[in-house]
DNA sequence: CCGTATCCAACTAGATACTG
DNA sequence: CAGTATCTAGTTGGATACGG
């Protein structure tokens, strides 16, 4: 990669269990995370890339098995963007009536790692986060809320 | 670690390297990643966890350490979502002029393992998303942008 | 079945001014 | 210095209706 300087450099890594000192440089700043970030920070990305996992799913079916219930709507440009980014490849039959099948790219497939490690860390430490955010808003249940547990 | 269903398993993993199959189940759906993603989905959080891995902040350094400029604002509820969460822990000094530290904590600093996983991927395989991005624009230039390369 | 178009509600983020 | 308050713009997400 020789694409400016952006650079993730560990030094106090020791034996791969040691906290990394993540060091982002780059002329104008923006480390290079942000454009994954921000697929990773939509509402359904990850459903959906969690779900292809599996195997090649039609439309219906992805739009089913992901929990909460995806609007057709958001579905669409959820999938566009993740075939855009060519997480997913997106395959039309021309039948009728009209078929359509998503599946991981081998690009996709790659991304699914940091994901998992995401997802272990986020299953291994959801007690610690909720204790800590019930101990939080007993201690500031007087003045102010700062993002309530409303689900949205 | 015995809270409801929720469970990650790997099929597919051979050698540390396969593509791992994620499996999530719950009974209500709801992956547990959601809570962490949404920490990981706004903009700023991430830097904030990435500055700190080097070390105690002070409010305006990390106001300015940040590519890009976050607002007075922005920066307090950030910091305030990190510590109710548990990740970052803020100490005052009841000085004058006041003076603010922030430093992460024990699962702050594992939280940075995930981090430093998603940048190094991200960093490798921005060419590729780049790529795919200006193929995929090149083919649908004509009736509909779904997200332009609007740089914010 | 697989989308697209339109409208609308909710949330996020920025600018600015003011306080301990 | 380190916030809080307010007001406003931009973006995202959901509902619904319609088209290929």
């Amino acid at each position: 990669m020789s694409v400016g300087h952006t650079e993730v450099t560990e030094v106090t890594e020791v034996a791969g269990a040691a906290d990394p000192v993540i060091h982002c440089e780059t002329p104008q700043g923006e480390c290079g995370v942000r454009d994954v970030l921000d697929r990773l920070g939509d509402k359904w990305s990850v459903y959906v890339l969690v779900e292809l996992t599996t195997g090649v799913r039609r439309f219906k079916e992805l739009q089913r098995a992901i929990p909460g219930g995806v609007s057709q709507r958001m579905l669409t440009l959820t999938v566009r963007r993740l075939e855009r980014d060519g997480l997913v490849k997106r395959t039309v039959y021309p039948t009728v009536p009209p078929q359509v099948e998503y599946e991981l790219t081998p690009l996709g497939r790659s991304f699914s790692h940091p994901v998992k490690v995401l997802a272990d860390w986020s299953i291994a430490h959801r007690p610690d986060i909720a204790a800590s955010r019930a101990a939080y808003d007993a201690d500031h249940a007087d003045h102010a809320d700062h993002s309530e547990s409303t689900p949205r």
